[in-house]
DNA sequence: CTGTAATTACGGTATAAACTGAAATTTCAC
DNA sequence: GTGAAATTTCAGTTTATACCGTAATTACAG
């Protein structure tokens, strides 16, 4: 198997903008192998067309398939496994929202919530200054968390249409 | 200067989360630093607190000026510039976010862009299913990049509407 | 102009993460 | 059960980048 010179732009890009995003360079391609290709792909074909470790491949798809975003075929007289990448870009994008927002948003919230109990117990605190900067952080936290997970929990049409309504909204606003 | 337990578990903790934001250990550290302490610091401070390299906290010092959440304030008979963090949450957050869109986003976007243009041309392509797995991509990316522009341009109060109305929105959908 | 204090530039080093390759383990057709 | 083929594990290597420390430069008070 040989990748267009369009498939091999893009696959590349992916790679780079996948470390930008908290994912790895392989992991990234291997995504964009998939979603790319015509066809679902056996891992040594990976490896063959990407030139990186059979193992790294494997443990590569196992994330990808953890996360939700690459599945399993198999294909008719052929033992061996085919992965194919989720067609859906929305949800796609929704899953590397949750994984990101799991990362770098929870752990916040969490320590802030700590440290926001802890400080309001202690009311010989002098450092009241600290304090304020705390919970107006933890406040705003919050509010987007919260955000968040309404806007999960709507059905999905509803979260589609919130983004293409785009400037609409600003009138609903008022 | 001396950090208390908080402060410094706070700055421990941003340091931390800054490396999943895609920012520095030590920046993140020392926007937390600035962020939580109740008057500015010189840039030694920094260095003696954080134990740094003085060159490093320059450095670091000039990015987050370069963004545009840290600014410099004089203290009357100190020669010496004093920083200090922007407390205002929702700006500091809104500023990071337009840097990770102009780092994570916009270059995926052009990227698709000129594939799509590129293929749309070519009539002889074979790959009728990459070409509609890249035009999926771009539309996905054309109306989240429109959005995000057209919600940055509203006034700020009816940004932080958008947010803190959370469930609310769903019913105006209907 | 002079001396002090700060920033900037930059080659070198340390560290964390990705990646390799071989060995151990599991899976599954027969 | 047996053997082939895949996956998983892991110690070792490479690579990217944060960070250091010196040296050069700039800024400015006196």
């Amino acid at each position: 198997m040989k990748l267009t010179t369009v498939q091999q732009k893009l696959v590349l890009h992916w790679g780079e903008m996948g470390t930008r995003w908290g994912i790895s360079r392989t992991v990234a391609q291997i995504h964009a192998l998939l979603y790319f290709s015509p066809e679902p792909l056996p891992a040594d074909e990976i490896t063959d067309v990407l030139q990186v470790a059979r193992s790294h491949v494997s443990n590569s798809l196992k994330e990808l398939q953890t996360w939700g975003v690459v599945g399993v075929v198999h294909v008719m007289g052929d033992r061996r496994d085919h992965f194919q990448a989720l067609k859906d870009v929305w949800q796609t994008f929704e899953i590397l929202l949750d994984e990101r927002k799991r990362r770098e948003i929870d752990p916040t919230l969490k320590i802030l919530r700590e440290t926001a109990a802890m400080m309001a117990e202690d009311k010989t605190t002098a450092d009241v200054f600290t304090k304020e900067r705390v919970d107006e952080m933890l406040g705003f936290m919050e509010s987007v968390d919260a955000w968040y997970g309404e806007v999960r929990r709507l059905p999905r049409a509803a979260r589609v249409k919130l983004v293409t309504l785009g400037a609409k909204l600003s009138q609903l606003l008022r």
